[in-house]
DNA sequence: CGTTAAGATGAGGTCCGGTTCCGCTTGGTG
DNA sequence: CACCAAGCGGAACCGGACCTCATCTTAACG
C-alpha cells in the first residue's frame, strides 16, 4: 500500500506549476474570478492541458489561492496579537491591513465576500484567522473600547460587504471602501 | 411623422406582457439575476419568443424590474418624509423597511448590491430614492442625531454590502444581514 | 364571416468557456 | 546513447444559455 515512493516529479513540471499558479494569480486579481482558464495558460506560457494536469479543474485553482489568500490574512492577525498598545487600534489595524491587501486584487474581494467555492475550501486559514481574530476582539472588549456583543461573525459579515463594495468600486461604481470600512468598524466601537 | 398612431396592441399581448414580467419577478426572487429566459418562459405560460417579442435581450426584463424596485425603494422614502418623531428613528425606519423588502428577493440584493446592468437603468427611481434620502439625513443631521459627514453615497455604500451579506445569507452563508444592519447603522449614528 | 397583420411558438443556430484526449516532446535514468 | 514514462500542447468536444426565424395562430375590424 505505502509503495507510494514514486519517482519525484519532473523538475519542469513542477516550475510549470508555479508558472500557471503566479499567471492565475495574476489574472484572478485584474478579472475576478471568472478569469478564463485560456488566459491563465496563455499568460503562463503554457497550453490549457497542461493546466489542467496540474489542477484537475478550475475550482481546485481558485482554491489553491483562496488558502493563500486565507493564509496571509490570518498572518496579518496574528502579528497583531504581538502588538503593544490600545487594543482598538491593534484590532481595527489589523482589518485594516487585510483591507489593503485585499482591495487591489478583484479575486480576493470576491472570495471574502463569500464566493460559494472559496468558502468551502481554505479551511485552515480561516480557522488560524479566526482564532487570531477572537482573540483580538476579546482583547478590545475587556478594554471597553468594542461593543460587548460583537463577535468574530459580525467581522465576517462586514469583510464580506467589504469584499462585494471593494468589488464594486473596481467595478466603476461611485463607492469608496475606505469610507465603507470606516463606518463599519464605528459600529463596532463601544460607545 | 408623427403618424405612428397604429393600432393599439392586441389584448392578448398586452396580458403576455404582465404575464412575463410576474412571472420573472417571482424567478429572479428565487434563482437571482442569473434566472434563465426559458425558465421565465415556462412559468410564464408562453414561449421564449414571446418573452423576446416582448423584451428585446434579457438585460432588458432585468432592467424593467430594477426600474419597478427602486420605484418602490423611492415610494418608503418618501413615505418616510411624511413622518414626525425622532428623526434618527425615521431614517433608520426607511432602510429597515427597504432592507426588509428587499433581503427575501435574490435579484433585489443583486440590484442593490450593484449588480452593473442594474446600476445603468432605472435612473428615475434612484434619483427620487436619493432626493427623498438626502432630506431624511439632512434632518438627522439637523438634530444632531447622525454623524456630521454622512452623505447619500455613504448609505448606498452600506446597502450595496447589504445585498450581498443578504445574498450571501440566502446562499447558505453563516451571515445575518439584520446583524450587519445593525452595525452598519449604528456607524452612522452621531457619537 | 373573411381577411389581415400582429402575435406566438419552439426547434435550432451560435457563441462561449470548461474539460478531454491523443499524438508529440523531453527530463531522467541505466 | 537509448529508452520510457511523465509531461505537454491545443484542436476538438460538450453542455449550457441567449437569441432568431420560418411557420402557425388568433384578435380585431369591416
Amino acid at each position: 500500500m505505502s509503495s507510494i515512493a514514486q519517482r519525484p516529479q519532473r523538475a519542469d513540471a513542477r516550475r510549470n506549476r508555479e508558472k500557471i499558479l503566479a499567471a492565475a494569480s495574476v489574472a484572478f486579481a485584474e478579472s475576478g474570478l471568472e478569469a478564463q482558464v485560456e488566459d491563465i495558460a496563455r499568460r503562463a506560457g503554457v497550453g490549457v492541458g497542461t493546466v489542467y494536469r496540474h489542477f484537475p479543474t478550475k475550482e481546485a485553482l481558485v482554491e489553491a489561492l483562496a488558502a493563500e489568500h486565507f493564509e496571509d490574512l490570518a498572518a496579518i492577525a496574528e502579528a497583531a496579537l504581538e502588538e503593544q498598545g490600545d487594543a482598538w487600534e491593534v484590532f481595527a489595524g489589523a482589518v485594516w491591513r487585510s483591507a489593503n491587501a485585499a482591495a487591489a486584487d478583484v479575486a480576493w474581494c470576491e472570495i471574502i465576500g463569500g464566493h460559494p467555492t472559496a468558502v468551502q475550501a481554505a479551511s485552515r486559514g480561516r480557522q488560524r484567522l479566526a482564532g487570531a481574530m477572537t482573540t483580538l476582539i476579546g482583547r478590545a472588549q475587556a478594554a471597553g473600547l468594542m461593543r460587548a456583543d460583537a463577535t468574530v461573525d459580525d467581522v465576517r459579515t462586514i469583510m464580506c460587504g467589504f469584499g462585494h463594495v471593494a468589488a464594486a468600486q473596481r467595478a466603476g461604481g461611485a463607492l469608496d471602501w475606505e469610507r465603507y470600512l470606516e463606518i463599519a468598524l464605528d459600529g463596532l466601537r463601544a460607545r
